[in-house]
DNA sequence: GCTTGCTCCTCTAGTCGCTAGAGAATGTAG
DNA sequence: CTACATTCTCTAGCGACTAGAGGAGCAAGC
């Protein structure tokens, strides 16, 4: 079993791009790894799995400082998870609302390309429509 | 008739705030007013329907560059529409695939949150699906 | 005239979450 | 021993604003 694996390597498991890892060493969400002789850095297997938890995290959209929270909650497993419940409440129903606001750019959008005769600009429904908001009545936004 | 208006009637008009007003100027997506003997900024019709025009294509969600691309159009109308055409259709892509990719992510929330037993944090099912992806087996994010 | 309070001016720096690049050192394969 | 890959630190840039400092202009009331 390898005990501890180099930056390139670590980014290699978890998907995390080399800088980006250095950057959450830097601002505090990843704690600074032993170094080699040669000032390089080597993670161990927890730090790996913090990693896979932040990456995770980003992935669902959770912002840096929720996932700073997250983490300090599983490291204190005794704690009440009423804070995680919190956020990960907090950031589903900004989802379901990214979701809505979405689905009526995409009704727009729809209009907006169907519209469109392929002709010149000046009697294209696109730019109509951009330069005059009132023709969107059904979604809005 | 007014003629023109200061920079806080026109973002009260447009919607814009005026420090962003001043930062399309800054960035020449809206042209340099004309000032007054004060140094002020005065807005004719034809800023605030560029500036509406502006404001509704951020709505939309296009980039500033497309936005960019868009306002020229517009001061060209002989053209053939095909550019815009197309980054309309680009930008409704991009919003199809970003909702498919948020629906993907609300389940996935909502799993974890319905799985929560509102107990401690060692066995709160939002710490351990974020600590462990491969639990997340039915949607792929 | 004078003061109060609002609007406006320019400029710089900060936000978020990285990403890119310079320039140097270290490690590894042939 | 020589390539080449990987790593190091550090600074600057991205997009689209937003915030704040420090000052000037302007309209209304006294």
């Amino acid at each position: 079993m390898m005990r501890s694996v180099p930056i390139g390597e670590a980014a290699r498991q978890s998907g995390v791009k080399v800088p980006t890892i250095r950057y959450y060493e830097h601002i505090g969400l990843l704690p600074a790894p032993k170094r080699s002789e040669g000032n390089r850095r080597h993670y161990e297997t927890s730090d790996l799995r913090r990693l896979a938890f932040i990456r995770h995290s980003r992935e669902l959209g959770f912002d840096i400082e929720a996932i700073r929270t997250l983490l300090t909650l599983q490291d204190n497993p005794s704690q009440p998870c009423a804070t995680a419940d919190t956020i990960a409440q907090a950031r589903l129903a900004d989802v379901v609302q990214r979701i809505r606001s979405l689905t009526a750019l995409k009704a727009e959008l729809e209009l907006m390309v169907e519209g469109c005769r392929h002709g010149k600009v000046g009697e294209c429904r696109v730019i109509e429509v951009l330069a005059d908001h009132s023709q969107c009545e059904h979604a809005r936004h």
